[in-house]
RNA sequence: GGGCGCUUAGCUCAGCUGGUUCAGAGCGUCUGCCUUACAAGCAGAGGGUCGGCGGUUCGAAUCCGUCAGCGCCCACCA
């Protein structure tokens, strides 16, 4: 079998991803193995797959693999998230690029266009993680509108309700224009955005409206216009708003604005009469102590209002014209009347000035490029400190573990200072609140009753006082849908239909799930909701840990983004490089908490990675074998000790899963492959040109790499399974992945062992080091001399060992001598000489000096070892085992000194 | 305005409760090598007064204080 020295991705991945689903590898139902869940953080439905999935998934899907090596029952369920904002804008385009209105379609006409949109564009992201090698129990996908998740939705808001959780109330919330809808107060996200401080002068008035002549005492401040006019000055960032203006307040102890107490100024434009109010809320520092007040439109003012009972006017409409109630504009978009409100004062002359400014604008976290707008309205709320209490401790206590750390802090502080959750939204995709409005006389309370279905708020409604006989068709159903995020929170609970039955036996068997891996942006929007709905529903965590990834930007630090073009397409990256290289890519650039700063290349570096496990296999699998040839002990030494490596090396890779310190778990699978067992092992056992090797080598050699194999499984898949298939006869679907780890945890002789193997390595080194310096070639032999008194320990003592140094070091012949012979050039291994006979190629002048300089360097050294032990504080505080450290650094450095001297003597 | 975190080699980062692999890793750089597994490779080398200052200690990258710079989260200052 003539194997290519490249190896080629593509031609593989896909044969072993359908290899796996063929022998339903990624399934899983309960049995007696310990369970490992993970549930995916559904994506949006209609998305494609970006560089943040990549990640993320990547890591899930390592966990996921590596538990199955580790005999766990795995699970990894799929699914998608309805997006309810997001999904509905882009249906709403699509329509509205086919000429067709939203308002115009019925509820249920929009929802069929948005279930084929769902139809055609779903699902795709799911293709894309199998691309990525995603092992998630496919059969299991599921979607957060589906018939069961949508009815565990429904039953949790009504079981909420009615434990009082859930209310309907009367509040100042943020609504989106674009929209139109309300958002959370999580879904704002505010920028800092340049803007101009408008100073707007509104004049006092008497009753007539008529500006009067005001009086005014030493230090306030006055303001007179050119024919005596008295006026106030104004601040806003909002000068588009002051026609809802019902008030101007100042604060009490303001000195500069007692003239203005009591009195009534005229807002401009406007001309409506308002009165000056006076409360503490006002910074007297800020501009000119004066606000006004537009209890409509900001949240402050609003509760200004309801302090002194002010008048509400709301001038915008939903889609965030201007209202009639305004009276001026009207029809026109608020931000263009900014800008002409402004003109339109200046010429009026009621602009006193205006001034830079820079404040923060809220947007909607779904839709960066609309404003967002305080409003009041009716909306439905959950009461959030009964979810904080419940919430709080298990986090806190570490019962869930959050990776990394620092997080529980911000969790923390969330959740002390939590606002209720407005769970209501004016859309259509979603889940429809199960509540039925019942009619009512003008002016009278709205009334209402919560059940799952119609036909139960019927029986519900026929209970209450004066509607005995409402019929079904007298009910109105609420037009809102559910926040997306109360249907997510019930994910890891919702995908084993805990709620619908509850205590199943899926449900009890996978819940609580392993780990949730995520970005911390989502948690306050989803990571806390979950710990609540599992504390509420199931009584208990939904996750033992929480894995937050960094955000993936590129190589100089910005987010990768759409409009900057710098994310690249992971499918075009797969393509180029194959899942397995851009995994490892990926990884490589994944610090545990950090940020990750991608960078193409490292790619390359994860498909080198792969080519070079390919020629190690190439190289292993052309030997021949020969079951005659008895196992050379070089051999046996090299195979004890890649083994000692490897259950070393494997324990620590463990130890690195359990912190999730996975991008250093996987340089030190990388570094045991490329280092310790191509680059010394596989050089230690190689036969030589055309000779076989024995067959226990062999066999050792090929369970080193199969093992070796089962270490990178997880984050390399596809070549791992590829190479594994090979390295042995397999029967059908005996799969990588099928297979359980099989490594000892280290034994106790394994340290002493690769420590003796490091010293040989390091003699080799010096001797690689020399041919280097006088360019001697490695087929050239060379002598070493062990420059030892008898009896005094080296690892080249031991036969095995100098066996393997002569082979890899390209030596003749190995001696022990008790002092160097003339022409030869040493170095040192610690404090151990060895040398080697290079005769005239030795240049001794660079020799001598580069000798002398190393003396003074350690005679330095020794200086300061010295004064620390004659400190007799150091002697006396100092641990014993420090000071003898000390002493043993100072002998050691004295014998490599005398070395050092020696050979500048044979030199001279 | 509060809270959290960061600053170690050209880049990205490890260095846990101070002293044994305390100055490390990968990549990059430089120098040799087309050595019959791999040039997507092999061998070797250089590179940092651990952000500044002060303190605690026999001893500080590590603990404390302070200053500077950077980042993130939360918050209703028009």
């Amino acid at each position: 079998m003539e194997l290519a020295s490249k190896y080629t991705p593509q031609d593989i991945e896909g044969k072993w991803y359908q290899y796996w689903l063929d022998h339903q590898l990624f399934r899983s139902r309960p049995d007696s193995r310990d369970p490992y869940t993970i549930v995916i953080p559904p994506p949006n439905v209609t998305g494609v797959l970006h560089m943040g999935h990549m990640l993320n998934n990547t890591i899930q899907d390592i966990l996921v693999r590596k538990a199955r090596l580790d005999g766990k029952n795995a699970l990894w369920v799929p699914g998608t998230d309805h997006a309810s904002i997001a999904t509905e804008a882009k249906v709403v385009n699509r329509l509205a690029a086919q000429g067709i209105k939203k308002r115009d379609l019925t509820r249920e006409q929009f929802l069929e266009h948005a279930w084929r949109w769902t139809d055609e564009h779903g699902g795709i992201i799911l293709k894309q993680l199998r691309r990525l090698g995603a092992s998630c129990d496919w059969d299991r996908t599921a979607f957060t509108m589906d018939e069961k998740r949508s009815e565990s939705v429904l039953k949790v808001f009504v079981d909420l309700y009615d434990k009082g959780l859930i209310y309907r109330g009367l509040r100042m919330v943020n609504w989106d224009p674009k929209a139109q809808t309300v958002l959370s107060t999580e879904e704002v996200i505010y920028r800092e955005e340049k803007s101009h401080l408008y100073n707007l002068r509104y004049y006092v008035a008497d009753q007539d409206t008529n500006p009067v002549v005001a009086t005014g005492r030493e230090g306030e401040v006055l303001h007179k216009d050119e024919n005596g006019r008295y006026y106030a000055v104004v601040a806003t960032t909002r000068p588009e708003t002051i026609m809802g203006d019902t008030a101007v307040c100042i604060n009490p102890k303001d000195p500069k604005n007692q003239w203005l107490k009591g009195r009534k100024v005229i807002v401009p434009l406007v001309n409506r009469v308002v009165p000056i109010i006076e409360d503490r809320y006002v910074d007297i520092e800020f501009g000119t102590g004066c606000l006004k007040v537009t209890p409509a439109h900001d949240v402050n003012d609003y509760a200004l209002g309801k302090t002194h009972n002010l008048e509400t006017i709301d001038i915008f409409n939903p889609d965030g014209t201007i209202a009639e109630a305004a009276g001026l504009y009207v029809g026109r978009d608020r931000m263009d009347v900014r800008t002409q409100i402004a003109k339109d004062l200046q010429a009026a002359g009621l602009m006193e000035r205006v001034e830079d400014y820079t404040n923060k604008v809220g947007y909607s976290e779904r839709n960066q490029d609309t404003a967002v707008e305080p409003r009041l309205c009716k909306q439905w709320f959950l009461s959030m400190k009964h979810m904080a209490d419940i919430a709080l401790p298990p986090v806190l206590e570490g019962k869930i573990k959050f990776y990394p750390a620092k997080y529980v802090n911000t969790y923390r502080n969330w959740l002390e200072g939590i606002q209720d959750w407005c769970i209501s939204r004016q859309l259509w995709w979603g889940h429809r609140i199960p509540a039925y409005f019942l009619p009512t006389q003008d002016n009278e309370e709205e009334k209402f009753v919560v059940a799952l279905t119609k036909e139960e708020a019927l029986e519900k409604a026929r209970r209450i006082p004066g509607y005995e006989n409402i019929t079904i068709d007298q009910l109105q159903h609420d037009e809102d849908a559910l926040d997306t995020w109360f249907s997510s929170w019930l994910w890891p609970i919702s995908l084993f239909d805990g709620i619908n039955q509850p205590g199943n036996e899926e449900i009890k068997y996978y819940y609580p799930t392993s780990v949730l891996v995520t970005g911390p942006d989502i948690i306050f929007f989803w990571v806390a909701r979950m710990i609540m709905a599992g504390m509420e529903y199931m009584g208990d965590v939904p996750f033992r840990s929480v894995y937050f990834t960094g955000i993936v930007r590129d190589e100089i630090g910005r987010k990768m983004s759409k409009s900057l073009g710098n994310s690249p397409d992971p499918i075009e990256l797969i393509e180029k490089y194959g899942a397995d290289g851009v995994r490892m890519g990926m990884l490589l650039a994944a610090p545990a908490g950090n940020d990750i700063l991608f960078k193409e290349d490292l790619c390359q570096q994860g498909a080198a990675f792969c080519n070079k496990m390919w020629n190690a296999f190439r190289l292993v699998k052309g030997w021949q074998v020969s079951d005659t040839l008895a196992q050379p002990e070089a051999n046996r030494k090299a195979i004890a000790w890649m083994q000692a490596q490897l259950r070393t090396g494997v324990a620590e890779i463990n130890d690195l899963y359990g912190k999730y310190r996975l991008n250093e778990a996987l340089m030190t699978a990388f570094k045991l492959f490329t280092d310790e067992f191509s680059g010394w092992y596989l050089e230690m056992i190689k036969p030589a040109y055309q000779q076989p090797v024995d067959r226990a080598t062999l066999t050792a050699t090929l369970e080193i790499f199969e093992t070796l194999m089962q270490v990178i499984h997880p984050f390399m898949p596809f070549i791992t399974e590829e190479i594994y298939q090979a390295v042995s006869p397999r029967g059908e679907g005996e799969s990588i992945m099928a297979s359980r780890m099989n490594v000892e945890a280290p034994h106790a002789e394994d340290a002493t062992l690769i420590k003796e193997m490091n010293r040989a390595k390091a003699v080799i080194g010096g001797v690689r080091a020399l041919r280097q310096q006088k360019n001697i070639a490695q087929r050239e032999p060379l002598t070493l001399q062990v420059v030892a008194t008898d009896g005094e320990a080296r690892v080249t003592r031991e036969p095995a060992m100098a066996h393997l140094v002569s082979k890899i070091a390209g030596l003749s012949a190995i001696e022990y001598v008790a002092q160097k012979g003339e022409g030869s050039q040493a170095f040192l291994v610690g404090t151990e000489e060895y040398a080697v006979p290079l005769g005239n190629l030795i240049d001794a002048e660079a020799e001598i000096k580069k000798a002398q300089a190393e003396i003074d360097r350690l005679q330095g050294f020794i200086a300061g070892i010295q004064k620390k032990l004659s400190n007799e504080r150091f002697v006396q505080n100092a641990p014993a085992q420090v000071v003898e450290l000390e002493r043993k650094k100072q002998s050691d450095a004295e014998s490599k000194i005398q070395a050092l001297q020696e050979t500048i003597r044979s030199l001279s």
